[in-house]
DNA sequence: GGTTGGCACTCGTTCGCCCTGAGTGCCAAC
DNA sequence: GTTGGCACTCAGGGCGAACGAGTGCCAACC
């Protein structure tokens, strides 16, 4: 039975923890928070939280520590989220409203959600597969040599050369310009992909070759999962102050280098839900000291990519949480009023 | 006086303690490296080096360690370019001429680089400032909103969004993206920003406002510094092996999320030249304990940025050295592959 | 029945101690 | 100039004692 005093206990050790990254005792614990008990009273609930599994004793004569179960409990039931300061607010406001492209949104995000939190901070870049086409612009550089640029919707450009066998008449690069517009504008990317390769059958047999080449190269710009994985990292030097760097430090900072593996650890919360993944959670057993909080962003509850933080299981996660769902609040924002 | 032997046991000294970490002693000396002379010979050039300050004792019961200027004598007159294996050169290669755009090149050469050398790698973007204009773009994406493609010599594209007070038509933005091309294809970003913002008095007045728009917006896009800030970096995990977290790798960790701090301790070394910073030399006190080996890199000895590797003084010279410059040298051919 | 104060007990941490051994500097001999 | 010998230094490791934070349990209390 885990009633409403030992839920408090556990928030205070919790806090305590995280605050002292010490084993917290009954004695410090009466102290620090107003619980209106005794030491004795509250080693019972102690007790009774370890014997539940919340809590655990590093050893015998020492204080206790929260669980990865203990953590998740406290964040389920007890974590209000801290609201952010009007500073903070306006910080957010104001750096991200100076954004200029779609690479500065995510660079400065990725940098204010780091040192928000104090954590490491991931910015995932907004997945190409779920936008769609805006425009496709071919351009000639040299009569064989073609760049192709691309377009989406969330302002990202993708862009591509390509050599030809034959030289192209600058009326016929026009025409099919127009044709690969017409078959791709503001339509899903994959679909554009198909459409394009599709393309060269239509065309007056002179132009095939060039067409197919050009298809061929703007298909696969559209399918490329490559960029699908990009992500932009910051705050790495805050791993700084973790205690036991080989357990906990060396594993996080060789996921960080891995570009795939932080696009798992994010995972795929919906938009404005913040998702919090604790220690063993999380799906690799490497990670097992670290926890992620992350949710979601995109216009219009569209979910275009994810974004937030990784730190130690002990960390702040009202505070993280508030600072992860703030910032994907406004990189939602700043998106949506790109692309009306 | 420095005569041949002392060089020897110098360079050994070096050697040994990069390999092993720890101080080293004259008889441990004599028998990994087949100096022909007994200990006590070694000993008395030890106490010579450490008199001129090449090396230092960091007890009196310990080994030699090189100081920083017994670094510098090692790498100006010992220290001969480890030549990459085949496999390495192949590996180079391979890798970097499957590479697709610019962004893939700087990516793929900054992992390869931390792979190569197990350290830090850093690569700078090639500079926006010394590339010339390829070509400028403009796309209608609704009659009143223009998007603004720059593409330079270096490959690189940037793009921005224009709002435009009144409509602008096909034909009208037909004549300005010409009008555009005109000045600036072919010109140095700097010139050609000059050129730009001149435009509007040289178009008919209903597209003067139009004009004036994009040409503010490109003429920003062509200076904007930001982007020449552009590095990347990779093997942030290698820190893990450094010996002293709090004076070595957290200094690190923190200049590395500097983008302006990485770019200075690149510095500015001419193609084909590798640099080698040593500790207290480089421009940074906090990074005393890390040395910076860095090249420039760029088609036909054209310097367009800097690449290169940091880590603790206590580094494997030659290596790095040899990797730095095998990595400038290939990356430098394909830019001017894709450039002819 | 839950709460409290008391008390014996546990055990990790810290400190001081000694010892060991690697490495040195110096000197006399070659 | 090189070498072997030798006394000396001193960091690091191992060991044991003292310390103290924190506990569990029990009897008393409300």
């Amino acid at each position: 039975m885990v009633d409403d005093r030992k839920l408090d206990v556990l928030r205070a050790i919790v806090e305590d923890y995280v605050a002292t990254e010490e084993p917290v005792g009954s004695k410090a614990l009466v102290e620090r928070h107003g619980l209106g008990v005794s030491p004795a009273t509250v080693r019972n609930d102690m007790a009774a939280l370890e014997e539940e599994g919340y809590i655990h004793q590093p050893h015998t004569s020492a204080g206790r520590v929260p669980t990865d179960k203990g953590y998740r409990l406290f964040v389920d039931k007890l974590a209000t989220l801290k609201p952010m300061s009007m500073a903070e607010r306006r910080a957010i406001s104001t750096l991200l409203d100076g954004a200029v492209d779609l690479d500065d949104v995510v660079q400065k995000s990725v940098r204010l959600l780091s040192q928000l939190t104090r954590q490491v901070a991931i910015v995932q870049y907004p997945s190409l597969s779920r936008s769609t086409v805006r425009h496709v612009e071919l351009v000639a550089l040299t009569p064989t040599r073609v760049m192709v640029i691309l377009i989406l919707s969330t302002g990202r450009v993708e862009q591509r050369l390509v050599e030809l066998d034959a030289e192209l008449a600058d009326t016929d690069l026009a025409e099919l310009r127009a044709a690969v517009n017409r078959v791709s504008a503001g339509v899903q990317i994959a679909a554009a992909a198909a459409a394009v390769v599709d393309l060269p059958e239509a065309v007056r047999p002179e132009q095939a070759d060039a067409t197919r080449a050009i298809a061929t190269v703007l298909a696969d710009a559209m399918s490329d999962h490559r960029s699908d994985e990009r992500v932009a990292v910051s705050g790495t030097a805050n791993l700084a102050r973790y205690g036991d760097f080989d357990t906990a430090v060396r594993p996080l900072l060789e996921a960080l280098e891995e570009h795939v593996v932080l696009l798992k650890l994010l995972g795929e919360s919906g938009v404005d839900a913040v998702t919090v993944r604790i220690g063993h959670e999380g799906p690799y057993s490497e990670l097992a000291a670290t926890s992620v909080v992350a949710t979601g962003y995109g216009p219009q509850e569209f979910h275009l990519g994810s974004l937030g933080v990784v730190g130690p299981t002990r960390m702040d996660y009202p505070g993280s949480m508030a600072a992860v769902r703030a910032v994907a609040r406004y990189v939602s924002r700043i998106l949506d009023e790109g692309n009306q």
